[in-house]
DNA sequence: GTTAAGGTTCGAACCGGTTCGCAGGAGCAA
DNA sequence: TTGCTCCTGCGAACCGGTTCGAACCTTAAC
């Protein structure tokens, strides 16, 4: 392989000003710069990244962490992972991806060979094992997902609260008075998906708050199960007129059901979702929908990350935990209730 | 950070025993052995992986490059990259991954700073500019999916020519003797999708066999259209018994249209599509399918390009093209055709 | 008792970059 | 002419591993 010694034969300098030449970290005479580029291009050289590493102990390289639940949407992670790399190239860093089903080790051996110079790590839960081995790493590390403790960490999340909130207000500033809330399934919440708590408890307390009814319920993720789970839920409280899903598998299977029942949204039911906009083009759903918008949560995460990394933000910076407002995506699925 | 240095120091012996001890690449008297683990565990040791990449021209990692294009459906993808990245970290590798939309220009970068032992290439068009920049590489490379010119690359691919025949076949055992194609839209033949061709030349081709007909279409891969292509067809070709899909779309959007016009399958129409199992459930789709085996051809060429790197085959070994067989997963939707 | 063989360990060189300190030469002022 | 500064470029050291050759010490063989 061609090397910066090579390069600076071919000049006629010594490596060091080829270095320079090349970096302008420090000034060269036009001409023997001019030289240098020359001959770099000719020869076709490109640095070798382990001895930059080497030396300047940076790798230009981003670890991202995702793990990938069984029972989760495909399409929505890869939508993190997309936003995530492109943001982590346009600010010229390249991206280690580990779908490592034991992440701690996996983020530990990455941290402690320098293979990275900083971490985003995705889904992430409420106690997460990954994050004593983050604190512990001398790297930055973002988060995308709420733990319950933010400390030594920017974190970026959806704003659940928020978003229970403006599902619930916006049916009820239509009329509605009574409404289901199908959350996922427990076993999300015992992996440490708080956010499914965060926002029923806030629709739970908007709701009492302007004195309607609100059913909130766990429903299963996989397919056949869940809509099973909807036509008897429809079945058990037939004056509910507005249907809120923080459940993918339920917004999928939603449709055929409403077919089933010969419903039509927002006529004889008003639906809200909580899905990306991705999910909702791949599923076509007709539902409007809060945006849970992962590929600006990747890039805010990258964006943050590589500010610490380059030291645009004191080391000792406050960390910062944002939580992005939901934005309300109508489809067109919700109306005043039937008159009845 | 620790360094093998320190680690010596603490166990009392030179640089170059230590790493003798830890690697294991020369005899080792058990004692010293014991003390520099002892040191190198307790001083939490991790050998640095820009040094050790350079020291060796090894980096224990395999590039990845997956294009995502926009109309492709998210699930499938999210799988090729899932088995890449588990087959890679069983060998003992990790992944460094480019979404890039100009793929040529990050894999160039990716293998001329040699980050990478060597690469995977996702999504392979017909004629794919990533390839000659792949042969002109140091590295070796495995590619999912069959380009025109397969020298210098070793090839996995899901035999389209053997899924169109097992269709075709399939359905003709059963008695039926006039099917429709639908295959994916022109543009992904465009793009580079030549196995859309092969799978429908061999359809026809088998269909002609055996003096049956088949219509042969393109269908969209946006849901509202292929909805009504769907119809058309179906009232286009009313003694048509067998419907095949070569379109992922078209497959998803078939329950609807098939609620719409009040059919079933296998009673009024037999279904067979292509696709991978996670795609049915993730749509909960009823239909018979030919897998399409995401995660095996990944892991199948992460498998290949992994004894490459390790010269377990001669470096001028043949290069593999291998196809996988399809596998015919059955889920009801076949059945003689209606009595009429 | 000398020599050969074998097992251990060490020191030095090397991988390919970056960076620091210094030296040589030009330009300018005193 | 001397003295100073500024501009360029060079050499050497360093980053943290790996690996080669040689030296040392036992032990065995003749």
């Amino acid at each position: 392989m061609v090397t910066i010694g090579d390069v600076a034969h071919a000049a006629g300098v010594a490596r060091s000003t080829a270095s320079y030449a090349l970096s302008g970290r420090r000034a060269v005479s036009d001409e023997v710069r001019e030289r240098v580029r020359q001959a770099a291009r000719e020869l076709g050289y490109a640095p070798n990244a382990g001895a930059r590493a080497l030396a300047t102990s940076q790798t230009r390289v981003i670890g991202l962490l995702a793990q990938f639940m069984p029972d989760e949407f495909a399409p929505a992670m890869l939508q993190y992972i997309q936003g995530v790399a492109n943001t982590a190239r346009d600010s010229g860093y390249d991206i280690l991806l580990s779908s490592d089903p034991e992440g701690p080790a996996a983020l530990k051996r990455i941290t402690d060979s320098r293979m990275v110079d900083g971490v985003v790590l995705l889904n992430v839960a409420e106690h997460d094992d990954r994050l004593p081995v983050l604190r512990a790493a001398p790297q930055p590390g973002a988060l995308v997902g709420l733990p319950g403790d933010c400390t030594g960490v920017d974190v970026f999340d959806l704003d659940f609260e928020e978003s229970g909130r403006t599902m619930v207000a916006h049916l009820h500033a239509r009329g509605h008075r009574e409404l289901i809330l199908v959350s996922q399934p427990e076993h999300v919440i015992e992996r440490g998906g708080a956010y499914v708590w965060r926002l029923q408890n806030a629709a739970l307390e908007t709701a009492a708050a302007r004195g309607i009814t609100l059913h909130a319920v766990f429903g299963s993720s996989a397919q056949p199960e869940i809509g099973r789970e909807l036509h008897a839920l429809l079945d058990a409280h037939p004056h509910a007129t507005g249907l809120l899903l923080n459940n993918e598998a339920a917004a999928a299977a939603l449709p055929t059901v409403l077919h089933e029942r010969n419903l039509s949204a927002p006529d004889d039911l008003s639906v809200i979702g909580r899905y990306s906009d991705e999910f909702a083009r791949t599923f076509s759903l007709p539902f409007s929908s809060i945006e849970s918008a992962p590929d600006r949560l990747g890039r805010m995460a990258v964006r943050q990350l590589v500010r610490r990394i380059e030291g645009e933000v004191a080391a000792d910076a406050p960390y910062v935990v944002r939580f992005v407002s939901p934005d309300l995506v109508d489809r067109g699925s919700t109306a005043p209730p039937p008159a009845d």
